[in-house]
DNA sequence: TTCCGACAGTGGGGTCGCAAT
DNA sequence: ATTGCGACCCCACTATCGGAA
């Protein structure tokens, strides 16, 4: 296939902002590409090359010095055995070694099929159509039904496999694709709910569980071979040897378990979210030990227990991993999960998960079977800067700088502000448009990125909590801010001071 | 006709390994 | 030894389409 018929298609994908005409178009460009080049276009389209990490970002493709030709030759192959090569480069001279393979590739495409390579290797098409819409694509293109294929996707992990057996192999081999262990799947996902009350409207009868600030994992284990994988599937397995060494003493040969992993200070409490990442983010072992816990079980000794309700799947997990269970119980009284939730609270975990107990586990989705409660803190904040948005928000004023208050000045000026991180959630298409009007008449100047005001508008903010920075002058930056709403009714000095915001770290 | 589930997009914080300086 | 980059952990929220009710 040629790269212009693919850079063709997504072009046609970006201008409509129909789904249907979006599946109509992959569907017809699937139904052209030969069977090995099916896993390269898909790879391509989800701007998620197969070759995974190709060490090629916004910094390393704008530095490059580019021409291009004015006659389309290059095909999906060529493109894949340049994506081959750049995801081997490593050592010495890999950088030099990048840049000739990027701009050999540059000079042999036309400038609409760079700006589509551009775009796919830093992982952002932005046509509109990622997994999603290409699965039902694939199963337009491949007379199957989207159930059949989007079940065969969350099995396999992979959605370029799952093409190939759609479009070439028979209505078996995609009802065939089925849990293996070894190969990840897709993690299930929950809905977020204010309170425990509300959460468990949502699902009846449920298992109420800790959420801990950590990072989720999946292990398989056959026999001896243990693997373990993020959320992202991507293979850790070296990186956590403590956790292949726990999953090896439980009693069983074959497990697929789903869990979440973090380190503990000597008293038991968790450590902060950083410190765990600092760990598993490493590849040598520290004297930091990581800690698994399991929630769940989706296959066990040639059982696949993704079918079963929650209640099943617990007893046999219970069975399984004894001690190394998330602490949790069944309930449907309102008052029992408050109580649970204010128990993980003080023990100093996140909230908690309230999984309704008849769900089966439904790999990759966002239902509303598993549903995460975590408290929110608010605080009024003062705007000191917003920068130009891109895509949707292009030529709006979208992402803001925040700063409290700083009375003593302690970090800067008696009676200034302190930046202590950016936002640009919870913004509404009107709000964007507001503060693109409002914020030029406070400007105090502006660069190419950003306009700067004074320091008069009050926003109210909506946190997760404070984590230790090295980069913010106050030591501390927000986590996870978003916007709850303008506060005309208050001035500058209303806002909250950079010690009310570092007194959460300590607590 | 209205409602709502699923999806894509818009970016935030930090930490690591690695190659270049 | 330090710096910058890319990858990848954690994540919330709004707008939109189109099928469900």
């Amino acid at each position: 296939m040629k790269l212009s018929v693919l850079v063709d298609a997504a072009a046609e994908v970006a201008a409509t902002s129909s789904r249907l005409a979006k599946i109509d178009a992959l569907a017809r460009l699937l139904g052209q590409a030969a069977g090995d080049e099916i896993p390269i276009v898909v790879g391509l389209l989800l701007a998620s090359p197969r070759q995974g990490r190709l060490g090629v970002g916004w910094r390393g493709l704008s530095s490059l010095d580019v021409g291009h030709t004015d006659e389309s030759t290059l095909t999906v192959d060529d493109v894949d055995q340049v994506l081959e090569a750049l995801a081997h480069a490593s050592g010495a001279g890999s950088v030099s070694r990048r840049t000739d393979l990027l701009t050999s590739l540059a000079s042999r495409a036309t400038a609409d099929e760079w700006e589509f390579l551009s775009r796919t290797m830093l992982g952002e098409l932005r046509t509109g159509a990622l997994a999603g819409v290409l699965l039902d694509a694939i199963a337009r293109a491949s007379g199957r039904a989207a159930a059949s294929v989007r079940r065969a996707a969350m099995l396999s992990g992979d959605l370029g496999e799952t093409a190939v057996i759609a479009l070439t192999g028979t209505e078996e081999d995609l009802e065939g694709v089925g849990l293996r262990v070894g190969r990840p799947v897709l993690p299930m996902l929950a809905a977020t709910a204010a309170t425990p009350s509300a959460a468990l409207e949502l699902t009846g009868r449920a298992s109420v569980e800790y959420k801990l600030d950590g990072a989720r994992i999946q292990v398989h284990r056959t026999g001896d071979e243990v693997s373990v994988y993020t959320r992202n599937l991507a293979d850790i397995t070296h990186r956590v040897p403590e956790i292949v060494d726990i999953v090896r003493t439980l009693p069983a040969h074959d497990l697929i378990l789903d869990g979440e992993t973090l380190a503990l200070d000597e008293d038991g409490g968790p450590r902060p979210f950083q410190e765990t990442m600092s760990r598993f983010g490493a590849d040598a072992a520290r004297d930091l030990a990581l800690r698994p816990w399991f929630f769940d079980l989706l296959h066990v000794d040639g059982r696949d227990l993704i079918d079963e309700p929650l209640s099943t799947r617990l007893q046999e997990l219970d069975r399984v991993v004894g001690p190394w269970r998330m602490p949790g119980s069944v309930t449907e009284d309102p008052d029992a999960a408050e109580d649970l939730s204010r128990e993980a609270l003080a023990a100093g975990h996140e909230g908690v998960v309230v999984k309704a107990l008849d769900s089966t586990y439904t790999a990759g989705r966002r239902g509303k079977s598993w549903v995460k409660v975590k408290p929110v803190l608010t605080y009024d904040l003062v705007v000191l800067a917003a920068e130009w948005g891109s895509g949707r928000r292009n030529g709006m004023l979208s992402n803001l700088h925040l700063g409290a208050l700083d009375p003593t000045g302690e970090f800067g000026d008696p009676g200034g502000f302190v930046m202590v991180g950016k936002t640009f959630k919870g913004l509404t298409d009107e709000l964007l448009r507001w503060q693109t009007e409002t914020f030029p008449t406070l400007e105090t100047h502006r660069t190419p990125y950003a306009v700067f005001l004074q320091p008069e508008l009050v926003v109210e903010i909506a946190i997760d909590g404070v984590q230790r920075s090295p980069r913010y002058p106050g030591g501390i930056a927000l986590r996870f801010a978003r916007v709850k709403g303008y506060r005309p009714d208050k001035s500058a000095a209303d806002a909250d001071t950079i010690q009310t915001l570092r007194a959460l770290l300590r607590e």
